[in-house]
DNA sequence: ATACAGACTGACTCATCATTCAGTAAGAGT
DNA sequence: ACTCTTACTGAATGATGAGTCAGTCTGTAT
C-alpha cells in the first residue's frame, strides 16, 4: 500500500469525492464509494475527514476555490476589461453537458439547510459577482460600458445564467453553444450598454 | 382514529409531506417526520403510497400541479396580456422567505438523477414557458408587444427569476420587493420592447 | 343489525452505512 | 539499523429507517 503525506492523501480523495458527487449526487455518495474508488479502506476516509458532512463540505470548498482561481487566471490576463468579462462569463456559463454544474445544484439544495455549506457558496458567488463587477467597472472607467450599479448588473447576469443552468442541467434542455453565447452577449451589451458587436469581436462561428 | 377515504388521506398525506420537505430537505424527510407530524403510524404512509421515493415524488407532482392552477387562474383573468403577464411573473418571482422555492430547489437536486422526477419537473417548467409565451404572443397580437421569438424570451425571463430565487433561498440575500419587481420590470420591458412604465401601471409604493 | 371492504396499526425484519478502535507497517529522521 | 510518528486497515458496532405482515377496527351498504 502506498502511503501519502497526509496533505497530498486529503487532496486526492476530495478530488475523488467531487467526481462521485457528480455521478451519485451529494446526498446519495456513500464513503464506501469513495474509498472503493481510490482503492483504500473506508476509514481511511474518516482518518483523514472526521464525519462524511466534513467531508463533502471540505470537498465543496476544494471546488469553490479551484474554480476561484480559474477566475482570477483569466482576470490577470493582458486584455480588455470588455474581453477579460466575456471570457470570465463563457466559462461560468454552462456548455455541453454541464458536468460542474451539477455539483453546485447539489449544494444549493444542501446549503438550505447547513449554514456551513451556505457560507462556502455564498462566498463563492460573493467573490464571482465582486470579479466581475470589479471589470465592469474598469471597463466603465476606460469609457467603453455604461451601468447604474456595476454589482447589481453583475447580480442580474449571473443569475441568468444560473437559471440557463437549471435548465440544462435539471431539465434536460440544451442550448446550442452558439444560442447561449448569443443571449449572453445579447443581454451583456444591454446591461452595459454596449453594441453586442463589441462583445464578440470574433464571430459566432470560429468557436464551433 | 378518524378513517378517511384514500382520496382525503392522500391529499392529506401529500400536503404533511411538502410542508416536512420544506422543513427538512428532500433527502433528510423520514416517513416517521410525515407520519408523526400527522399522528397516524409510518405504515399508513407506505400504505397509501407504497414507497417513499414515490411519495415524494408524488408530492412534488402535487405541488407543481397547485401552481399550475394558479398560474390558469391568473391568466383566465379578464384583463390585458400586459397585466396578466406581470402577475403571473410577479408571482413566480422569489418574495419574502421565498419558502416556496426551497421546494423547487431540492426537486433541481434530485431530478438531476431521477428520471421520473426531472419529468415532472420539466413538465411543470414547459407548461410555464408555454403559459407565458402565450401571453407574450397575445401582447404581439395586440400590437402592444414585439419580440423575436416568445418561447425563447420567456425562457429568459423565468431563468433569470429562477438564478434570483437561488440567491435569496440560498445564500439568504434579500432583495427588497421592489428591487424584485423593478428588476423584473426593466428586463421584461426590454425583452418586449415596452416602457417600463406601461408594465407597471401602478407605483411600486403601493404594494409595500 | 350484520357483513364486508378497506383504512389503519404494532411489532417486527432486514439492509445499509457511518463511525470506532485496536492493531499493522511504511518511511522519515537520526 | 533503529525508532517513532503517523498513515492506514479489518473487523466490529450500533443507529437508523424503509418496508412487511398479520391482524384490528370503522364506516358504509344492504
Amino acid at each position: 500500500m502506498k502511503r501519502l503525506s497526509a496533505q497530498a492523501r486529503r487532496v486526492e480523495v476530495l478530488g475523488e469525492t467531487l467526481t462521485q458527487i457528480r455521478e451519485k449526487g451529494m446526498t446519495a455518495v456513500r464513503i464506501t464509494d469513495v474509498a472503493s474508488a481510490m482503492d483504500v479502506s473506508p476509514a481511511l476516509i474518516i482518518y483523514h475527514f472526521e464525519t462524511k458532512e466534513n467531508l463533502l463540505i471540505e470537498a465543496l470548498r476544494h471546488a469553490a476555490e479551484r474554480d476561484l482561481l480559474k477566475l482570477h487566471r483569466i482576470m490577470r490576463e493582458d486584455t480588455s476589461p470588455t474581453s477579460r468579462l466575456m471570457a470570465a462569463l463563457e466559462w461560468y456559463a454552462p456548455t455541453g453537458q454541464a458536468r460542474g454544474w451539477q455539483i453546485w445544484v447539489d449544494g444549493w439544495s444542501a446549503a438550505m439547510r447547513d449554514a456551513t455549506l451556505s457560507k462556502v457558496l455564498s462566498d463563492l458567488q460573493d467573490q464571482w459577482t465582486d470579479v466581475i463587477a470589479r471589470v465592469i467597472e474598469e471597463g466603465v472607467a476606460d469609457g467603453v460600458f455604461r451601468v447604474d450599479d456595476a454589482r447589481d448588473a453583475a447580480t442580474r447576469i449571473t443569475s441568468l445564467l444560473d437559471g440557463l443552468a437549471v435548465r440544462m442541467v435539471v431539465h434536460k434542455k440544451e442550448f446550442k453553444r452558439e444560442v447561449l453565447r448569443a443571449w449572453l452577449a445579447r443581454h451583456v451589451a444591454w446591461e452595459l450598454s454596449v453594441r453586442e458587436g463589441d462583445l464578440l469581436p470574433y464571430s459566432a462561428a470560429n468557436r464551433s
